[in-house]
DNA sequence: AGCACGCCGACT
DNA sequence: GTCGGCGTGCTC
């Protein structure tokens, strides 16, 4: 017997597989991860298969050495979806298969939590009495007995903590503790559902996909949840896909609340441990239900009967890192594989996902109305060049003043929606036009005003800022465009009895950060949320009436082509957050573009109407879902070599074209938008192609790329991030 | 990826 | 004369 195995190394030259032949003593099985000689070296590996005889010379031959678990870590449904994805995606075997994995399992093995605790010496001594603050800590351990060292050292202060260590008065132990994420505690309200979710929760039971189509607050999560009940009781498991933004405490504590310890929860505030430990019991089936976001998908849950992706239109379901994916592709293929439900939920439908519905590859259930038959609220469109003719050049309209003036008298809340985060988005020199840029990376670095530092928003690289430009020596620094630290600032100064909270990638970094500040919010009355994408996202605040976007066309304006849809789904999604309760909320939008289609269709709730437009144009201009793009983006820390590499795969991809002429849009090859990241240049080639032949011709163009080429290659379909 | 082999420059 | 640069090629 031979055992056919893939190299856990992320190589070119390594992606294939690789013969051993199975030692008397060891028995193995397909999917099991072990150790094997490897040249010079013994490296992890995959068993993928295991056959009767071999194709390369029997006589070199290794034996396995040994193996890593006694249980198949890759399952039989992963090991083919490896192979889908690997060709579909144009992926590398090893790299597919480090999804399937907490990555604590591939590095180190993961560690027991050890948590360090402290308590008095039998025999101390007491401190001389000079020492206040060394006797207040002995006092407090001579009365809690033993503490948890960081929690005494955040009191009493690391240096007095140490000090007492010491002189060997307190003294340090170690104690091994079980993870347990922390949750809030909700009770479990099996709410009724109403006639509209009862209709979507009957209609939706057959093993094929669904586009569930509900507005903001038609109250789809319990659908969600009814669906996933039914599957239960069916013995079936079910796996649920959320944006990781709203992977709020909230969330995580409603299904924890419905669904006990049935349900395995996998989101980024996870630690190491905690991750893997949630891993281990999807694996034997101790958890029937799986909440994570993307990255969720990969969980190696057996016998599925639904999987729910929510907010189904998120960006952020396509991994724009490598490995590059796109989730409803994997959920596809695992619906097949399980023959079981697919539904995918969101109040701005995809284009593509809405097309396909209306082709009737998806089926369309639609939930048009609220659950409290509440109106959605009012959206006001200000335009922000008229504001400006007036001789209001603030970030705030007047209208938006005056309802923010308003909610603050009345004790309310409200939340202002910001497209961006920092202080300003850069510095730049009013007499030379400089702009700092990243030495590693081809971006111009952002400003940050709480730390007084410039920061590379693509490696994460910090710089001093500027007060005297490094190009011409003047002093005229003058600040970008605004972010949400401004408005912070300037909302202060207008309504100081207010609370002004913040939200955004730098005040949520902390774990728990998060819950931090919504509790916060909760209680600030009256109170503003200032924040970023993150504050779109279905948290339900009975008191927010009014919303503010104060720079909507901030999306409007990139150059992708889904940015109008981008625009229109930002703006329904922020607008659901006003008047959740009876109260009737109002929205401001401010704009400096008011006539554009895509706010008339916005502030009406049209999204019909929209994806009628928006698809036509699509249609005539042959854009996705309409037409494919394909990039392939070349990188190497030397810029000669990727550009030669790029060229070399040009031409090839010139001949497809060549021989493909009708059905190719479009064909150019470039430095790529961002010329360099983390010191790696970039170049790609971009393509659009109808759709008739374009499976066959992407695959052509998989092969253009030369043995040769030394550079790193990333193939990208339909790509929203060109940078 | 990492390690060996191999073919050319500047050094005790 | 040799030590060591990193280009090329191989790993079951």
């Amino acid at each position: 017997m031979f055992a056919k195995i893939i190299i856990d190394q992320d190589a070119k030259a390594l992606d294939r597989v690789f013969e051993y032949t199975i030692p008397d003593d060891i028995q193995v099985q397909v999917g099991e991860r072990v150790m094997v000689p490897f040249g010079k070296r013994t490296l992890q590996g995959f068993i993928v298969d295991i056959t009767d005889n071999c194709e390369y010379d029997a006589s070199k031959l290794k034996p396995i050495s040994s193996k890593i678990e006694n249980f198949a870590v890759i399952k039989p449904e992963m090991l083919k979806l490896m192979k889908y994805m690997a060709e579909k995606l144009h992926l590398k075997l090893a790299s597919v298969l480090r999804l399937f994995l907490p990555s604590e399992m591939r590095t180190d093995k993961v560690k027991e939590l050890v948590v360090r605790y402290v308590k008095l010496a039998n025999n101390f001594e007491m401190p001389s009495n000079r020492a206040v603050k060394q006797i207040e800590l002995v006092d407090y351990l001579k009365a809690n007995g033993q503490k948890k060292f960081s929690e005494v050292s955040n009191m009493f202060g690391y240096a007095t903590l140490s000090a007492l260590v010491k002189k060997g008065a307190v003294e340090v132990f170690e104690v091994q503790e079980d993870r347990e994420p922390e949750f809030d505690v909700v009770k479990n309200e099996h709410k009724k559902l109403t006639d509209l979710q009862q209709r979507a929760v009957d209609t939706i039971c057959e093993n094929k996909t669904y586009l569930l189509h509900g507005v903001t607050g038609s109250g789809k999560t319990e659908v969600y949840m009814n669906l996933i009940e039914r599957q239960l009781e069916k013995g079936k498991a079910a796996v649920m896909l959320v944006p990781e933004i709203s992977l709020t405490p909230q969330v995580l504590a409603n299904f924890r609340a419905r669904f006990g310890d049935k349900v395995a929860l996998i989101h980024s505030g996870l630690s190491a441990g905690e991750r893997f430990d949630e891993w281990k019991r999807i694996f034997f089936g101790k958890a029937k239900v799986v909440v994570g976001a993307r990255s969720a998908i990969f969980c190696p849950i057996e016998n599925v009967g639904i999987i729910i992706i929510d907010e189904e239109h998120e960006q952020s379901y396509v991994s724009e890192s490598n490995p590059r994916y796109d989730t409803h592709m994997i959920a596809e293929f695992r619906r097949a594989y399980n023959d079981c439900t697919l539904v995918l939920g969101s109040a701005t439908p995809s284009i593509e996902s809405y097309a396909k519905a209306i082709d009737g590859e998806y089926t369309l259930v639609e939930m048009p109305v609220r659950v409290n038959g509440m109106e959605m609220p009012k959206i006001m469109l200000v335009d922000m060049l008229m504001e400006l003719r007036q001789g209001n050049n603030s970030v705030f309209s007047i209208p938006l003043k005056y309802e923010l003036q308003s909610i603050v008298e009345k004790k309310k809340q409200a939340m202002i929606f910001i497209n961006r985060r920092g202080f300003s988005s850069f510095q730049r020199c009013r007499q030379c036009g400089y702009v700092a840029k990243c030495t590693d990376c081809d971006v111009s670095l952002v400003y940050h005003r709480f730390e007084n530092k410039l920061k590379c928003h693509y490696c994460g690289k910090r710089f001093k800022a500027l007060d005297i430009c490094p190009s011409c020596g003047s002093h005229d620094i003058k600040q970008g465009a605004v972010g949400t630290e401004r408005v912070v600032e300037e909302l202060q100064k207008m309504f100081p009895e207010a609370k002004i909270l913040r939200m955004d990638n730098d005040t949520t970094s902390k774990k728990n950060g998060h819950r931090a500040i919504l509790n916060e919010f909760r209680n600030a009355k009256p109170g503003i949320l200032v924040g970023t994408q993150m504050i779109a996202k279905g948290h339900d605040f009975e008191d927010v009436l009014l919303v503010g976007i104060v720079d909507a066309d901030q999306s409007l304006y990139q150059s992708d082509y889904r940015s109008i849809e981008r625009t229109f789904q930002l703006i329904t999604q922020v607008s659901g957050r006003a008047g959740r309760s009876e109260n009737q909320g109002k929205v401001i939008l401010q704009t400096y573009s008011p006539r554009h289609y895509v706010y008339r269709f916005a502030t009406n709730y049209d999204y019909k109407g929209f994806f009628k437009k928006e698809a036509n144009l699509r249609k005539v201009t042959n854009f996705p879902p309409y037409a494919r793009i394909v990039r392939i983006l070349f990188t190497n820390p030397d810029e000669k070599i990727v550009a030669q590499d790029c060229k070399v795969c040009y031409n090839k991809v010139q001949q497809i074209r060549d021989k493909y002429q009708n059905d190719f849009v479009y064909l150019d090859v470039m430095k790529a938008p961002l010329n360099k990241i983390k010191n790696q240049f970039r170049y790609q080639i971009m393509m659009r192609f109808k759709l008739e032949k374009a499976d066959e011709i992407e695959k052509a163009v998989f092969d253009c790329i030369d043995a040769k080429c030394k550079s790193s290659v990333f193939f990208e379909i339909n790509p929203n991030n060109l940078s």
